[in-house]
DNA sequence: TCTAGAAATGACACCGATGTCATGACATCG
DNA sequence: CGATGTCATGACATCGGTGTCATTTCTAGA
């Protein structure tokens, strides 16, 4: 492979000046620019960035740690949106501003992360991006790039930059539009607990229900488990069959994320009833591949993740920068809109119901 | 960041012998080797990748280009398995190997290959590898990289090795199986013509009722295009249709991948046909997320393409380490085997019907 | 005790760019 | 016409490691 001095004695300039025409950093007479350039191709010139990096001290390499590109969790794990999304959102970022980004991969490891820290640091990355399975709290073993790092889907103690989706506001909003469409007792099928979603989620219900004037029903509210189909006994057909035996049984199963909701479509199937017509069903994630392609499309709340990977990018490059920007440190929640298909009907007659409702009470 | 210097200073050597601990390539008196240790922890020296690229001529890095990463394509375009899973193969491959794997994605666009090969080049990459979202025929622009190159998913007309789904055994493994649980009209809805997987399949299919002394019916086999729902009209629903009003309909429906079966399981229940009792379903490519979780679960035809990736990423660690192997030219199958859940009935009566059928013909 | 040969270490150049500073060629202006 | 400033270019050192070869230190055998 030639180097610079081959083209710089190819062209008879010095290599500086071969230099200067790559870098356009400073003038360089049209005459010469052109010797120099057919120097270039005739040379099939490639720059080496090993030696630029060097010079300049400067890499123009990010890191991105993640488990996105490793095998999905096993059974009964939390199933949301591939994280890779985040990872292109942010890569989108990256390459508009001409830095190249190096992933790693955990394959689910986690005791490996020092090691692609390690990886990572020694191609002087000049930022470190950690983008998480799902939401949840980590601690990130920071060292070198201890400030310029930023955390995506996840958030530590430390109070380290972070990005995460607007839980909250994302239930809320779908809650609130499936009240709009006339419901008023909507089952939940939840998360765990101890996902850090889950708690968020719930607020959100309960706030839309509030400012309804609806009184939250904890009967209606069960945590789901997703297990294998392999594995005999579904606790998901057990919370479902649950909602459905109650004295005033719910219009409409909220799914945790869309997973669950794909599930229910055949379960409830199993049962005779039939989505939307007799009972609507929505998801969480606006995962494309099943919410657009189940029959019939389903109702979810988009989980933004090429957005926050976007912004996390974002929020990086301000920090490398060092422009003290309020947003650069602290948490930055971004929230993603409902999406309605087919599968939950507007109870047209309730609707009028509710809105009287919802003046009378409050 | 320090240096090998600093660290030979603080320790008492030169900085070669430094360099003698870091990489082991030489003897190291075991008490010099705790003092250089000792100094490298004490300033959390990290070894400058590029220099040592710059020395060695050897940066240890690989080139994946993907559109993997990019947004799904769009309505109609083929739905097969998100190619992530091919880097994900390769990448662990070559991390086994101790090579650092630089992913770039063309995010859906072609002509952005070049400008991506020539980032790659300057990183100065030991090979490439190029993974296409289907199976197709490609032309990738080589550059340098002319004899470091592996395709996955594709191949061209200039012999470039290249991995290849086997799409002929799949089908024929699938069809095969379906016979041998008594299914004798089945339907198959397939990937357009232009597909490069599609002759391989129907060949498969073909050879596998020869093989059981079942006539081919063409009526049996139709294109089914899949469009977005939001298009009133949908190509599947008529092709469903078709087969469904045969004189004698199929027992079995074989779609060209496993989101259209999903999308089959609901126009199905539509119909008022409940699988697997009325009627079978059958996909292709595991797509886990749904194959799985649809219920009832979906039996298909595993697209391995983790394993591709893998043979991939082996392939391009032989051509490198120049070992003439046979299996360093040309294209290279990779067969994936059929995975059979709830969705597909054994017509036990017909078994019996079938053998001795498939006995006396032929 | 002396010496050959292995073990351990160091001196120095070099990989391929770019930052710094110097210099020659020209243009502009009083 | 000389002073001054800008433009265009080159010389040289340097970034942080490693390859090559030389040198010193041990160890063991004669």
């Amino acid at each position: 492979m030639s180097t610079i001095y081959d083209v710089a004695r190819e062209a008879g300039v010095s290599p500086k000046t071969v230099s200067r025409v790559l870098n356009g950093d400073a003038p360089v007479r049209q005459s010469t620019r052109d010797r120099v350039e057919a120097a270039i191709s005739k040379l099939d010139f490639v720059r080496s960035h090993a030696a630029r990096t060097m010079r300049s001290q400067r890499s123009g390499l990010i890191g991105i740690i993640t488990g996105a590109i490793s095998t999905s969790p096993g059974p009964g794990e939390p199933a949301g949106l591939p994280d890779i999304h985040i990872v292109q959102g942010a890569q989108r970022i990256f390459a508009q501003e001409g830095m190249t980004t190096l992933i790693s991969d955990t394959g689910g490891r986690l005791d490996r992360v020092p090691e692609l820290v390690q990886t990572l640091l020694e191609h002087r990355v000049e930022g470190l991006v950690y983008v998480a399975e799902f939401h949840q709290k980590v601690t990130f073993p920071r060292r070198g790039a201890a400030d310029r790092l930023v955390l995506v889907n996840c958030y530590d103690d430390a109070g380290t930059p972070a990005v995460l989706p607007d839980d909250k506001s994302g239930q809320h909003a779908l809650t609130a539009g499936l009240i709009a469409r006339g419901h008023v007792r909507i089952g939940f099928l939840t998360l765990p607990e101890r996902q850090a979603a889950q708690p968020l989620r719930l607020a959100g219900h309960k706030a839309a229900l509030a400012e309804a004037g609806i009184a939250f029903d904890p009967a209606l509210v069960i945590p789901a488990a997703l297990l294998d189909p392999l594995h005999e006994y579904d606790l998901l057909w057990d919370a479902l069959d649950r909602l459905l035996t109650l004295d005033e049984p719910p219009t409409v199963i909220c799914c945790a994320n869309d997973k669950m909701a794909m599930r229910v479509y055949g379960l409830l199937r199993d049962r005779g009833l039939r989505v939307p017509d007799q009972i609507s069903v929505t998801g969480y994630d606006d995962y494309r591949i099943i919410s657009n392609f189940l029959h019939p499309g389903l109702s979810t709340v988009v989980l933004p993740y090429e957005a926050m990977g976007a912004r996390a990018a974002q929020k990086l490059l301000r920090i490398i920068r060092g422009e003290p920007d309020s947003s650069t440190a602290g948490i930055e929640l971004v929230a993603g809109p409902p999406v309605w298909r087919e599968s939950v009907l507007s109870q047209t007659s309730k609707i009028v119901e509710f809105q009287s409702n919802g003046r009378k009470t409050t």
